[in-house]
DNA sequence: AATAAAAATGATAATGATTATTATTATCAA
DNA sequence: TTGATAATAATAATCATTATCATTTTTATT
């Protein structure tokens, strides 16, 4: 795998702030550090490093893709309110993709569980 | 609650056709019933069907938001290939929010469980 | 039934996220 | 060093969705 300086620094600060940010939030974090780079650059290598599994997208959120760096197995939980990202552990719910199979038949090549609700900060200040 | 004829309609046509539509699918559907509509009065009575919780959204497609008649307690199944959105059976993980409340604390208003893979039709002509 | 108020519509402009295009630049093997 | 290839920055184009607004429909009230 070959890596540009553009690609190589947005997995990093990808790596370095885990908060799931958009594409648009990644150009803002990596622009101070390489002002000449483009959005468009940032969404082209976001694409490339999720099709070689080095990250992953998160989707179902109010319009814009996230982006996680982390590929180990786990699930997310989106506050409704702040629309921040939290992680969930893979114990909630282990082996959906089995259950899946010895139910239909159908083999997951992938698995996106999310759950959405107040996260305990949005719960204290109403 | 209140119904325009735009809106019956609308939901008539997705519950006639529940293969999950987008806005613009169900648009090209309702377009020969009525051929004055509006493709934002679609979208403007989805999100009113979605709220009063006559029907559910379906995200993580690529791009587009789908629609869903059923509101039972489902999951669903997407086709990398040909990207048919399939319902899972419910029993394939159930009590999903109570496992999360135990190992988190934290508290889901609604989940999304989906799988991404081939489906059987889609395997069989590669 | 008449009519004022409220809600919904159709048409279309505007927005926001993402992808495509294109001319230019960086990389690297021969 | 050269030529081939891949990647870039800038920006135009696309696509899904929402906002706007003048007009029409519905609803409630007299």
């Amino acid at each position: 795998m070959n890596f540009s300086k553009q690609r190589e620094l947005i997995l990093d600060v990808l790596r370095q702030n885990p908060i799931h940010p958009t594409a648009d939030k990644l150009y803002e974090l990596v622009r101070p550090l390489m002002p000449s780079i483009s959005l468009a650059t940032v969404y082209r290598n976001l694409n490339q490093l999720v099709d070689n599994g080095s990250i992953r997208k998160i989707s179902g959120l109010d319009g814009a893709v996230h982006y996680d760096h982390c590929v180990e197995k786990h699930y997310h939980f989106i506050c409704t309110c702040c629309n921040k990202v939290y992680d969930v552990p893979y114990n909630v719910a282990e082996d959906l993709e089995q259950k899946l199979k010895s139910f239909t038949g159908l083999e997951a090549q992938s698995t996106e569980l999310t759950f959405k609700g107040l996260c305990s900060d949005c719960q204290k200040s109403n």
